[in-house]
RNA sequence: GGCCCCGUGGCUCAACUGGAUAGAGCGGCCCCCUCCUAAGGGGCAGGUUAUAGGUUCGAAUCCUAUCGGGGUCACCA
């Protein structure tokens, strides 16, 4: 139930009835017009810019014909009173009975508050994480990590079907790097030295699956040239490799539906088949690059290869997907792996990558909307760096020193619901400080903390309220008398909550999940402030002990504040604390 | 040099994709536990939204240029 769409309904009723009076003109555009919260609660409950949007094409000054809407929309059973303002907005003002009716429905709603049909059913497709099979998740995998499960949670709540989905890059040489790697690990466990080159792993997470493997095959490999063990050795690498991934994925509560591997593609023939597809639309063609323009490119060197044409699909310069000696670059296989999500009946596609990967969505782009004839539409969200601070000082990752700051040990030490939470803060294409000291030390100062201690000071008091033999279920509470909620800042507060299912949609619709992290954190502030309002003014206290009905009226109120937190948490990936 | 992202109080960030007097948290200063959880509440100070133009009823938001910061640039994945 969504009170602003509903407004928004009466609001183009009265103009159609406006343009059946020839006031407006018939073919007049309603699309443009909003209802939404004022930024400034003293203009009312809701403000519309239809007067300011459509003042142009019927020739009328804007605040003129916020005279004529307003006047037409006066009379309407919900609405107490309509003012205009500033250069033509119309604000509305709703009857207390409609804020009462609304609470009532949260109650009746429960955690279905906010859900909507808006996606249809729409198949979608959310890949993230995706990282290289060659060693745990660190640090700079968790925001995708956080971010596209928020995400996907965001959507299914939203109405959508869908799939959370990682692409495994098991095909190429890193996974030889890796194998090799973990050779010499093996080597290692039988004693001896062994010296870990340039472009080799030296993560010390091989030494205990060297020893799994030293215990699986004992000295099978030990003393033999690497034609005998590579490909063996690749599969059970990339193996245990995954295992460590999901375990780290587990610890932040992430549950995929599908590992697609890049390595089952070769052979498969289905890269072959995503390239007739575009062979046969006539992008794909053999020719020679331009050297990049500006930058010093000493070993650049003419070189004929086989290019698809993606600049006729958005794209900055046409891309090789294969390389001069024959064999396929990166990209080949990741334009079959998409055309695959698109043969598989995908009607959305998106993509959650790291910054560092920006220079390929272009490409990409191009490529989906190639093969499926710009039907199925990629979005591709990237996360901006996480820069690690440590007592607000820069904290260093280096690869060479393998002192990575891992996923595992980040979330052992701050928790899983404070890394999602801080993760969630902030829009995906800005860059996020993380500063490992303050999250640890100050954690009372913490968004999240503050959210969680919300709804348990709720459920405190509901507790109470049950010791006092009040019915605090959903259906007993949306009985009560609710008329009885009449203090501005009980109004306030319910009216907040109407807010949540439009939050929830816009969210879903720019696929950016802070939004409710923010409204959470707003939510809670008007909880606590209403809360220390109860000092002042002992009425305005959820438990009246002298009296019963008042007291099951403010719970209801209490209730529908932890209903929505409860669910904005979930989708988050966040625990709502019941006592703190 | 090309492309992508960012630039908003001392610091970290919002701002409902063009709306009204640009909002929070931290830090600073001042108040509030005889009271449902003070991990909280109330108040004060702090801004020419990097700069210069443009578009229009209206710009932090869109366009152009400039300046800063980050990322990325064919035979790696």
């Amino acid at each position: 139930m969504n009170l602003f769409t509903h407004v928004r309904e009466i609001v183009i009723e009265v103009l159609k009835e406006l343009s059946a009076q020839s006031v407006l003109p018939t073919d007049t555009d309603f699309s443009n017009i909003t209802v939404e919260p004022p930024k400034d609660s003293r203009h009312g409950d809701m403000s519309t810019n239809a007067a300011m949007v459509l003042s142009k094409s019927v020739e009328v000054k804007p605040r003129e014909l916020a005279q004529i809407i307003s006047e037409a929309l006066s009379p309407k059973e919900i609405i107490s009173s309509v003012d205009i303002a500033g250069p033509g907005f119309i604000n509305i003002t709703l009857s207390n009975s409609s804020w009462h009716g609304l609470l009532s429905a949260i109650l009746m709603s429960g955690v279905n508050f906010g859900k909507s049909g808006m996606g249809s059913s729409q198949k979608v497709n959310v890949e993230f994480v995706s990282a290289n099979p060659t060693g745990p998740l660190h640090v700079g995998h968790t925001r995708g990590a956080v971010f596209g499960d928020a995400l996907a949670n965001l959507l299914a709540y939203s109405g959508y079907d869908v799939t959370r989905e990682y692409y495994i890059n098991d095909g190429g040489s890193q996974v030889d790097v890796l194998a090799r790697s973990i050779f010499l690990r093996y080597q290692e466990a039988f004693g001896k030295e062994v010296v870990f080159e340039e472009g080799t792993y030296p993560g010390d997470y091989l030494i205990p699956i060297a020893k799994a493997l030293k215990e699986k095959v004992g000295d099978l490999y030990l003393n033999k040239s690497e034609d005998n063990w590579l490909p063996e050795l690749r599969n059970f690498a990339v193996e245990a490799m995954m295992d460590l991934i999901r375990a780290d994925l587990d610890l932040l509560g992430i549950e995929m539906d599908t590992f697609f591997s890049e390595k089952s593609l070769y052979g498969s023939g289905k890269i072959e088949a995503a390239l007739a597809r575009l062979r046969d639309n006539g992008l794909i063609y053999k020719g020679v690059l331009e050297p990049p323009k500006g930058k010093k490119a000493d070993d650049w060197e003419p070189r004929e290869q086989t290019l698809f044409k993606s600049t006729e699909h958005g794209d900055d310069v046409d891309r090789p997907v294969l390389k001069s000696d024959g064999s396929w670059t990166y990209f080949a296989p990741d334009i079959a792996y998409h055309f695959d999500k698109i043969s598989r009946g995908f009607d959305i596609l998106i993509d959650v990558f790291g910054a560092d990967h920006g220079g390929y969505v272009k490409r990409m782009k191009a490529a989906v909307s190639a093969l499926s004839s710009g039907e199925v539409p990629l979005d591709i969200k990237l996360c901006q760096l996480v820069k690690l601070y440590q007592n607000g000082e820069p904290f260093k990752m280096s690869k060479r020193a393998g002192n990575f700051v891992m996923l595992r040990d980040l979330v052992e030490q701050v928790g899983p619901d404070v890394t999602r939470f801080v993760m969630l803060t902030r829009k995906n294409d800005a860059a996020l400080d993380f500063d490992f000291q303050k999250v640890l030390e100050q954690s009372r100062e913490n968004p999240v903390f503050y959210v969680q201690y919300a709804h348990a000071r709720i459920k405190s008091v509901i507790r109470k309220a049950e010791a006092l033999n009040v019915d605090t279920s959903d259906d007993a509470l949306s009985e009560a008398n609710l008329s009885s909620l009449t203090h501005a800042s009980e109004l306030s507060l319910i009216k907040k909550l109407a807010e949540w299912p439009r939050i929830v949609e816009l969210s879903a619709r720019l696929y950016e999940p802070h939004r409710l992290a923010f409204y959470l954190f707003d939510l809670s502030s008007e909880l606590h402030s209403h809360w220390g309002k109860g000092v002042e003014n002992p009425h305005l206290r959820f438990l009246q002990s002298d009296d019963m009905p008042m007291t099951k009226s403010k719970i209801a109120l209490a209730r529908a504040v932890s209903i929505v937190i409860s669910s904005g948490l979930a989708i988050l990936g966040v625990q709502p604390a019941e006592k703190m």
